[in-house]
DNA sequence: GTCTATAGTCGGATAGAC
DNA sequence: GTCTATCCGACTATAGAC
């Protein structure tokens, strides 16, 4: 019989990499779920379909694959929010912007944030392991806030500034973009109790438009104050 | 020598007592830090100063001893909000509100949950038995659910229906009610990213009174549009 | 009621065959 | 590169002395 691993012509090492990939695979979901010490090696070895001795082997142990986990968090993070964040900060880099103008771009970012956060498959798994790094947080804490989370908070505390005509790094304008952030957070930080109080078992895709609405119109209502300047 | 262990005239059991006590002062800390799986029994029982025996002895296991403190969690909650809780029951009983009177009951509720999540020192260990039961219900979490959250979220819906004229059970009404509540919950749930954010180390009073002041001047922009009625 | 000692289980990591 | 077998440490719970 022809054996079916005549090697591919591409490349020798896909077998390690395979294994790689799938024990990163195998760690968002079972950190996610249990924690980095609940997780144990075994669940990890299961759930990847390799050996136990592939996690010290190639991650260096149960903790060096924790933090190659938490890099692909990040980097999923920064891929989904980056569009958002490039037109932002291209439009920024112009000149003097009308109201309106400005929040369009915060509509967008905030309308984006939810998407991501509320609405995909798998942000799911990646906050659970960004909240439990908030509550408390490892050496892994300063990758995901250094990219991801400063990426979209600073163009949000500048977009708040512009829009109420003070710098960014105020910290009412910051404790400001916070609470913006939040009115879309707490569906995913209080994920149990919003779904029980809404009487569903998921989010779908209408209750995301329906956040998303209650957002755009709060946040209308927010920076709507200058006087007398309608749209 | 006159031994020092005669019995207490008010009761005997004092010792045990004291043991159950200390134990769940110890899980409030050990459950919160390292959640219901980290936590050791070790862990517990040199916080609490007791034997290591005592865990399975008074709360038949570690699951109990998680169980109590859950309870004692939801306890505190309870407490401190009800004060807050009760005025707002016993104003809406009377009659047809003023906006101005509706909407100061909805910034007392903001109030006291912004001061209690954010201020105290004993929250802070509730939060993180809290977030963690929300990301990984176990059966503890309706204990959580049921008393304390539905106990807040409930008049602040039933406050946002008012002010808008619909009923606190339309699903829009209950997600305006938590992205309320979710602009004071951030700085608990992202914590750590808003201290570093703030650069410092811990919120102090200005801290929750700046954050206050932001939510009740968003909250007064969001129901202010009343037209033509002032205050 | 409280403690010490221990049983029984399961954790992560490694050695060495293939 | 991958697997099996195994070590050693840490865990929860219990038994029985005090």
């Amino acid at each position: 019989m022809s054996k079916t691993n005549d090697r591919p012509k591409a490349r020798t090492d896909t077998r390690g990499e395979e294994t790689r990939r799938r024990l990163i695979e195998a760690g968002l979901d079972v950190f996610g779920l249990y924690s980095f010490e609940g997780a144990t090696t075994r669940m990890l070895a299961d759930r990847a379909g390799v050996n136990l001795a592939a996690i010290p082997y190639y991650f260096d142990g149960k903790e060096g694959l924790y933090r190659v986990v938490v890099e692909h968090v990040a980097a999923g993070i920064g891929e989904r929010m980056l569009p958002a964040v490039e037109r932002i900060d291209a439009v920024l880099a112009n000149d003097e912007l009308s109201h309106g103008q400005l929040l369009d771009l915060l509509h967008g970012l905030l309308e984006r944030f939810a998407a991501m956060l509320i609405g995909s498959k798998e942000p799911e798994k990646w906050a659970r392991i960004i909240i439990r790094e908030q509550m408390q947080p490892t050496e892994a804490f300063d990758i995901l806030y250094r990219s991801p989370m400063r990426l979209i908070l600073d163009r949000c505390a500048v977009l708040v500034g512009r829009l109420l005509g003070r710098p960014a790094d105020d910290p009412d304008i910051l404790i400001r973009a916070f609470t913006l952030l939040g009115q879309i957070l707490v569906f995913r930080m209080a994920r149990e109790a919003a779904l029980r109080t809404l009487g569903c078992h998921q989010f779908d895709d209408s209750h995301v438009a329906a956040i998303q609405a209650v957002v755009r119109e709060q946040t209308e209502r927010l920076f709507a104050s200058d006087p007398g300047g309608g749209s």
